[in-house]
DNA sequence: ACCTATAAGTGGTAAAAAGTGGTAGAAAGT
DNA sequence: ACTTTCTACCACTTTTTACCACTTATAGGT
């Protein structure tokens, strides 16, 4: 199963976000909810968090920049399960470090699904899309 | 199967474009729409797809370029399914990524469809198009 | 070359599903 | 025990999906 396309709608007044119908079902019943890189969140399957909580588990902790990025990860998670509409609600301080307020953009992105403010969204494709390098990633990839 | 061919046809109110008939058995049941490079949308039947997808799973995520890369494709794929009339609803961020608002033109590409606006087409094959210099390019290339 | 038959394309409508706002009950804390 | 916060569900609205019926285009036969 691939979490992918994107999709806007809103926060309500109780930090309560719908996940999409279509990435609903890929996510399964429950899933991890992380601060995630590029200042969005991240969400995981189950079985997929499990996956990377044995890589971080991998990782040497004596090394201080890998203590940080575990406190990173493990810090920000939070298992949740959606209602029967399948919403979930966002703790207080997910929403700001992903600057989240009214409206959101949650994107599929294979085994997860990032939840970003919908004006860093529009910010990130705007600036950060250099379509000469991907271009030129797609030339590697023999695309 | 080659998917050969440009075909016009409208968008309708409800962001509706027809699959051209020649080019639906080539794309199959089922087939994946995401952006292109050349402000385009392409259509990958869903073998293709698969296996570019593969590509990118395989690509680290640390890497910045690389998740502005993955994200491009992924936040723009859909998975869709024509109607009885060989018709697919583009979603919104589709549509604006690619131009498109009356007039569209589809292509055939070898393994893949392209969706062009009109305008953005006909503008292409106008400015763009310096065959004899491509040509030259060609033989580089060992054509 | 024209007429007819068949397939492709277009517009619209009705039913189903997804999304939104809100309320009531449960749990927790004071 | 009462108040407040949190959780789960209900009902309404909007969007999406699937199909029907009509129009236009294509192709084949006379």
């Amino acid at each position: 199963m691939m979490l992918i396309g994107e999709f806007s709608h809103g926060m309500d007044k109780k930090n309560r976000i719908i996940i999409p119908s279509k990435l609903r079902e890929g996510l399964g019943e429950t899933f991890i909810m992380t601060k995630g890189l590029d200042s969005c969140l991240y969400i995981y399957p189950k079985n997929e968090w499990q996956i990377f909580e044995q890589k971080l588990k991998s990782l040497p902790l004596t090394d201080k920049n890998v203590r940080s990025f575990v406190r990173f990860f493990f810090s920000g998670a939070n298992e949740m399960e959606p209602d029967k509409m399948g919403r979930v609600l966002i703790p207080q301080s997910l929403l700001s470090y992903a600057g989240i307020e009214g409206e959101v953009v949650s994107v599929g992105m294979m085994d997860r699904v990032e939840v970003w403010s919908k004006e860093k969204w529009e910010a990130y494709n705007e600036s950060e899309m250099d379509m000469d390098a991907i271009a030129e990633k797609m030339n590697e990839l023999g695309i």
